[in-house]
DNA sequence: GCATTTCTGAACTCAACAGTTTAGTTTAAA
DNA sequence: TTTAAACTAAACTGTTGAGTTCAGAAATGC
């Protein structure tokens, strides 16, 4: 932001710049967004908009590294790796599916996957800073589960990624491509239930 | 088709501009493709094109109902009920991923989250002719299994769901963010193995 | 107060693109 | 061979949107 590099920001409405073109950005897209609208939402003049980004592109990828950057910090925080399985999937399941439901998650997603070709780039760090690095904390705690004997894996990236893959059934799409209208907390519920279920039933020690 | 809507069809060309206007739409989307684009790729002139389809969004709403219908024909063949789960689901599994990982499944799926915005009836149609019908095609099977007595399962439209889910774990993320160079046999096999596995791990009854 | 930097807004250029028109050419059937 | 329908090429209109320019207003620092 404004604070890490100072010196790209010459001036005083920088942020509200890049506030607008978030907006704006994540409700429209790249091709739908247009520089006007960003301006008018940023309440700010086109030449002001222009004086700190060379051209749309540019600051369109600067808002896309935020935002991916603001998507990995929502998982950065790492796992208690005393906790049960039983204990601790349900929450994490739970953590995982509310952000890909929610307005940004779907929103940041749904740039990720149609501007991908344009800007390569973005796929990969979107990639990197959201599932990837979802599958790499998740490994690291079922890591700690299989060496305290309370899971039996044999490859363990798989199962991480196979966890969160089961938390997204049903619900994800259905929200994607708008065929139901709202999804409620009992039918969550149920996915994630199903999802920790299904995964102790494979990975769990026989009691 | 032509064949289908004979009344539609005036001229010779009509295939050719709808097969050109699949090839555009299909690799830079709906704001991508310009109409001039279509026209030459489909060897025609503008008004030829305009003579068929009174605008672009017509165009692209002829092209996009026909891909999902291609899409839905995929997998419309019923499966065999008689096949134990172990014979049917790593061959189901495969084909689940061979068509999701295939150029034509990642660019529909691409079409159809980026334009769900812009056509609502898009995002729904894709949703029941690809991951609605493979779940309820799935479900069917799994019901005469449970029936069977091969499976035990409480609530089987989530269980065929989380099933589809599994077998695009890691992949399908790995191919849409070109987070990969390309994807090997033994590693699709790997996905698809952990999948199956973890399927009956959980719903199989116990030998 | 005065000077400097930042910002404004409105008008502008330029290119791309959707859709139309027209005058003339090709095709195919009778 | 004639005729009508289908098609073409190319020029045209109107719009939208990216990026620029500039004369002046507002904020900031001294």
């Amino acid at each position: 932001m404004s604070d890490t590099h100072p010196a790209i920001k010459k001036g005083r409405k920088f942020d509200q710049v890049v506030e607008g073109a978030r907006t704006v950005f994540l409700r429209d897209g790249f091709e739908g967004a247009s520089v006007d609208d960003i301006a008018r939402e940023a309440g700010v003049s086109k030449a002001t908009l222009y004086s700190y980004f060379p051209d749309k592109r540019v600051l369109f990828l600067e808002i896309a590294a935020q935002e991916t950057k603001r998507q990995a910090d929502a998982f950065e925080e790492r796992m208690d790796e005393n906790l049960s399985p039983e204990a601790l999937l349900p929450n994490v399941g739970r953590k995982i599916l509310d952000f890909i439901l929610s307005d940004f998650g779907q929103a940041v997603f749904r740039i990720a996957v149609s501007e991908s070709d344009r800007f390569p780039e973005l796929g990969r760090k979107y990639y990197e800073s959201g599932p990837a690095l979802v599958a790499k904390r998740l490994s690291q705690y079922l890591a700690s589960c299989t060496a305290r004997g309370e899971l039996e894996i044999d490859d363990i990236e798989l199962a991480a990624e196979q966890f969160g893959e089961l938390c997204k059934a049903r619900l994800q799409s259905r929200r994607l491509f708008q065929a139901c209208c709202d999804i409620d907390d009992s039918e969550k519920q149920k996915v994630i239930d199903g999802a920790v279920h299904m995964f102790l039933c494979c990975y769990g020690v026989r009691k």
